[in-house]
RNA sequence: GGAGGGAUGGCUGAGUGGUUUAAAGCGACGGUCUUGAAAACCGUUGUGGGGCCUGUCCUCACCGGGGGUUCGAAUCCCUCUCCCUCCGCCA
């Protein structure tokens, strides 16, 4: 959500970094409904205070004709009351719609571009590709192996499923345990949060209502299955007013990630990259707002570093004007290579929100006793989606026998397994 | 699933239609006193919106959420949510 005072003072800031993203947003509508809540919020507001005076007066009245003549001369003030009131909301509905449809105002630092074509690689890690022989893709791999088991998916549950087996299960645990400690050494506090959550939760984070589609719903309950832990701890400090001397705010979670995907049908069909469920480990951090842009680089290297450790090649992309998210201002992509695929998988996006999920959510802080609250900055990033790491480690670690050695730092959590065969 | 009881400011806790303009206590902050501190005493103490005469200013809303009755609602009515106690069932 941003600030209407901000719209209010500089329209034209607001329209241009819209404009970047590729949007004609309506500021001239944001404007005059503005107009025309506060003339009617001044009239309400004047009957209001008449009303509220007269009857403070009526209650001292011991006369009771008095008193009656004075009740009859009220009657009706009410009904104009009410009927303000309700223009009022009407009012306030429309601004709401339209405000909470606004995506977060771009850093600007984001360079310009309309899409994902026109993203800036900042730098790749590590060579390109190293092994000795044809590499599969990892559906190939894991069907081999009995690691992977596609068509079981789809008997349980449908397309854009499957199951893992034995040392694949395994791996994946793996990788989720060691992440979480990781994070936990980066400094981050794990947190372990609702995987459903209510109507109230998804708009504080951004997400309704304008991803309703990409989403789960139970109807019954008027539940919502999370797509990225992001939303439950987003909101772990919803209505709150946090004390700046306990901040920066830092949080791991590992969730499973529940999504529609009905924008990409058709699209990555192959393989365990696009589900409509995966787990992932995220990062999070609640910061003042001065320290936001320090954290979010803090953010990425504690990404890169995962990558890192587990051997991987990587590559840091900067989002373009037309890439960013709705809530962030701005993004850092992490991709890996997938030598069997061929291809360069997203794993990681780190974002920067600033103050507009806090607004959504109501986070707050305060930096001293008796200060106003201010709204707190919010950063996101993933710490990996793991089936997409799982791609990269079983196509960057196959052997030429169709084997796959387990990355050194997952041994502990392997039981004794060196090579998947 | 059944029966009952609750939700008031940072916290505890009064308040059942108009001196409540939400008491009181605790905590926090400021001051007096003190070499310093404690104690004591005095004072301050929420959030959000709007206005202009930008002020130690005026005003509206907020007592779990929403709706209603009334000239007037923390208080009465309806409804929802959450919490607690007991019973039943249960991983």
């Amino acid at each position: 959500m941003l600030d209407l005072n901000l719209i209010r003072t500089q329209p034209d800031v607001v329209l241009a970094s819209m404009a970047r993203r590729g949007l004609d947003a309506p500021i001239d509508e944001v404007l005059s409904l503005d107009a025309r809540r506060r003339a009617l919020l001044t009239e309400a507001e004047q009957l209001k205070a008449a009303r509220n005076a007269v009857s403070k007066e009526i209650g001292k009245i011991k006369d009771a004709a008095e008193k009656q003549a004075k009740i009859a001369e009220q009657k009706g003030v009410g009904d104009k009351i009410a009927a303000l009131d309700e223009r009022l909301r009407q009012v306030d509905s429309e601004m709401f719609t339209l405000l909470s449809a606004l995506p977060n105002l771009l850093d600007a630092r984001v360079p310009d571009g309309k899409d994902d074509s026109e993203n800036v690689v900042l730098r790749t890690v590590g060579p390109v590709s190293t092994l000795p022989f044809e590499p599969k893709p990892h559906w190939e791999l894991g069907t081999a192996l009995g690691i992977i088991n596609f068509e079981e998916g789809v008997k349980l549950t449908g397309s854009r499923f499957y199951v893992l087996h034995g040392a694949g299960a395994r791996l994946q645990r793996a990788l989720i345990a060691w992440m979480l400690d990781l994070h936990i050494r980066q400094g981050y506090t794990e947190v372990y949060t609702p995987f459903m959550v209510k109507e109230e939760t998804m708009f504080g984070a951004g997400q309704l209502p304008k991803f309703r589609d990409n989403l789960y719903r139970d109807v019954e309950e008027d539940l919502w299955m999370v797509p990225t832990a992001e939303v439950p701890v987003t909101n772990l400090h919803r209505d709150e007013i946090l004390d700046a001397a306990d901040m920066s705010k830092l949080y791991t979670a590992y969730t499973p990630c529940f999504r529609r995907e009905k924008m990409a049908a058709g699209r990555d069909v192959r393989g365990i990259k696009r589900g409509h469920q995966f787990d992932k480990v995220e990062m999070y951090a609640f910061t003042l707002p001065e320290n936001s842009d320090a954290a979010l680089e803090k953010m990425r290297e504690d990404a890169e570093l995962t990558c890192a450790a587990l051997g991987l090649t990587y590559r840091v992309k900067q989002l373009c004007a037309g890439d960013v998210g709705f809530a962030a201002r701005t993004t850092y992509d992490i991709e890996v290579w997938a030598p069997g695929q061929q291809e360069w998988l997203e794993v990681s996006s780190v974002s920067n929100c600033g103050d507009f999920q806090a607004r959504r959510a109501n986070v707050r802080f305060r930096r001293e006793a008796g200060a106003r609250p201010e709204f707190a900055h919010t950063l996101n990033g993933s710490g990996l989606g793991l089936p997409r790491t799982m791609i990269a480690v079983m196509e960057n670690y196959q052997q030429a026998d169709g084997s796959i050695a387990v990355p050194k730092v997952l041994k502990p959590w392997m039981g004794g397994i060196e090579v998947i065969r």
